[in-house]
DNA sequence: TCTGGCAATTGTGTATACATCGAGTTCCCA
DNA sequence: TGGGAACTCGATGTATACACAATTGCCAGA
């Protein structure tokens, strides 16, 4: 593999899993040193991420790790919100009944998934992505799916943020199964609608979650 | 101006202005010969022009200038709908009035404008690139702006490649025009609705004037 | 004449040297 | 002692050399 695409994709998992914290930041030589490469696939792993916005400019010569505080995270449902009622309005129209209905067997038996401790959870996690990757294929608009790619890098770094409880996750199941019927039904308005819904107690989920932690943290609510 | 910046720009101009028609191999060392610096800056420029969506990689080591057909406009249209209904909706919850009484003041003499040529045109231009402004700064979330800037620059390469006629121009002015009015209102529902339905005018608008340019170049209809 | 393989050329991927700019610090002068 | 200016240090910006891979064209053999 190219020395820059491993460069990006050791920093990408780096931001995502919280080693790189916000802030840090992001210079080329040591960067470059740390991962044993030269600084000009550095340079180009950099310029991805910040494309990407995992990475901002603080000043014209500094680049840190993204924020990611309640307000970012408003901000990124609020994106989800746009893209992803119009991914499930446009598969809803399109999509291949006979595709969505094996997704809707994996999903049914997804619950049970999260009895079964880790491996349980990825294989839950597997059976979300795969439903993304439907809808994304189903939706057939590249410019799109780009921007969806977009937002679900960031509800990766979220997700990893605010570790679900499986109740959460239950429930989150639920409301997915609820959008794959409305897609199979072709029911363009209510897929949107529960794709909307499933936003919602997602983002509160979260927010709650951040809440939580940020308290443990901080006893008195300062910071 | 630093010479990756030079790169970028200039190739992009070239793009949104047809002078780099879409198939065109994006090659490094050609383009850097011809825009007089080092590979260095143009593998820059080509990777921020691949991120933007302008350039597409068609194997493994040929770049070439996106495609601009019947389908990737309506492409863009569906993510702007997407984008831009959750941009007037949000704009309509949180703006601040005075500044979009300021804006619906230019855009009421906006007609008038395309009857002075094509300083009147430009200028016409400035109050609508002004108003997606205002709405971005009300809207207040960086993510979605940098998703909406995205679209704005395909928007462009769009506006420059259907020619716009001056009634219909006349009528988008009436659109956004409506927009203002329920940004200023706060009626959200109102703001989104209005914003679909000058997307759909305009994306009729937009398929319908490249026909019509197709149809001139192979009256067959064959390419 | 066609096909397969080899070689040459061309373009990208990476490393590194050099140029340039900015920031921070220190020293000098008021 | 405080402020300003210059210098130094370090980081990024750019150019270029080299390595490598792929594609294309040519030649030989069937």
């Amino acid at each position: 593999m190219r020395a820059s695409e491993r460069a990006y994709r050791a920093l990408r998992e780096e931001i995502l899993d919280g080693v790189l914290a916000p802030g840090t930041a992001l210079a080329e030589v040591e960067q470059a040193n740390r991962l044993g490469v030269s600084r000009t696939p550095v340079r180009e792993a950099l310029a991805r991420l910040e494309a990407d916005g995992l990475a901002t400019a603080a000043s014209a010569r500094v680049l840190q790790v993204s924020a990611l505080d309640a307000a970012s995270i408003v901000s990124l449902y609020e994106v989800r919100e746009a893209l992803e009622g119009q991914a499930s309005r446009l598969a809803a129209r399109r999509r291949d009944p006979a595709r969505f209905a094996e997704l809707r067997r994996r999903l049914a038996e997804a619950p049970e998934l999260l009895d079964e401790g880790d491996d349980g959870l990825r294989a839950y996690y597997d059976v979300v992505d795969a439903l993304d990757d439907e809808i994304e294929a189903a939706v057939a608009n590249p410019m799109l799916a780009a921007a969806l790619q977009s937002a679900r890098l960031h509800s990766a770094r979220v997700r990893r943020l605010a570790r679900q409880h499986p109740e959460r996750l239950r429930a989150a199941a639920s409301e997915h199964l609820l959008i794959v019927d409305a897609i199979i039904a072709g029911d363009t308005d209510l897929a949107a609608h529960a794709t909307h819904v499933h936003l919602h107690l997602s983002l509160r989920h979260a927010l709650a979650s951040i809440e939580e932690r940020s308290a443990l943290v901080s006893p008195t609510g300062t910071a």
